[in-house]
DNA sequence: GCGACTTGACTACCGTGGTAGTATTACCTC
DNA sequence: GAGGTAATACTACCACGGTAGTCAAGTCGC
């Protein structure tokens, strides 16, 4: 695993829709239009969406029962990824200490929340010694 | 100063426009299209890309010697602080713990980077506990 | 003064996200 | 088997980023 394809960008829709796919699994396209219709999209929106969206190779369908089953086919890690790495070099030129930065800026970040991203930046710090050890064992 | 004006999304050469303008300050259309010459595109590509980005309030212009200098007209802060929160928003719900973290796993940041940010966070954390003793205090 | 060059304006085109109407298909029910 | 219903397919449209060609107007050099 591990492909790392670089999913261009989503759109706004695009994405609503693989979040209801990775939170809920393979649906029907009537299983989407129902969780997004804080939207108010018509029926049809959603499939053509969906459609594009195969073509594109961020979904495929099963047929089960006379109705489309749409299952994502790029997982949420994957696309996170991919649009932090974009960010980080469109907006910092690959600079992420400087993006780190900015996160931390503009959002109200709790103590809590804080305190978590110090253990996590311990933890790591702990993981990349390791694999110098490791390289310099090799 | 400060105003958040939501700045809808940037296209890549918008943004590749927006930098040579941040860092270089004013530019006529001749200057841009040089400094994006590893682009190899027309003048006129970049000429009309920037009355577009005119009109939609990006970049303003002014006259001189007959030639057109652009100007930014949204700081290099504001696109990162608009971009970063989109994506915290769009891929993450807002938290931003996990963007963080997403960021330290995506890049290879190296030892000396980690130190940097375990002092950017500890600066942050003494900023906010003096922020809740101001609170408390007043 | 005329032609070459510079520079910006206008126009057009493509791709794609987003939106939705209409057509088709198939199943179910009376 | 005619009609209703649910689902998908097809098609069209808009907005906009991106690309570039053509046009118009001024400048410069001879």
């Amino acid at each position: 695993m591990g492909r790392k394809r670089r999913l261009g960008k989503l759109g706004e829709l695009q994405l609503a829709i693989l979040q209801v796919l990775w939170e809920h699994g393979p649906c029907s396209v009537a299983d989407i239009h129902r969780r997004l219709r804080g939207r108010k999209l018509a029926y049809t929106t959603v499939a053509t969406m969906l459609r594009k969206m195969e073509a594109r190779g961020l979904v495929h369908h099963t047929v089960e029962d006379r109705r489309f089953i749409y299952h994502a086919a790029v997982d949420a890690e994957q696309a996170r990824r991919s649009a932090v790495q974009d960010l980080v070099r469109r907006y910092f030129q690959g600079d992420v200490t400087a993006a780190v930065c900015n996160l931390l800026d503009i959002a109200d970040v709790t103590p809590e929340e804080l305190k978590e991203l110090e253990e996590l930046i311990a933890r790591y710090r702990r993981r990349s010694s390791q694999e110098s050890e490791d390289e310099s064992g090799a």
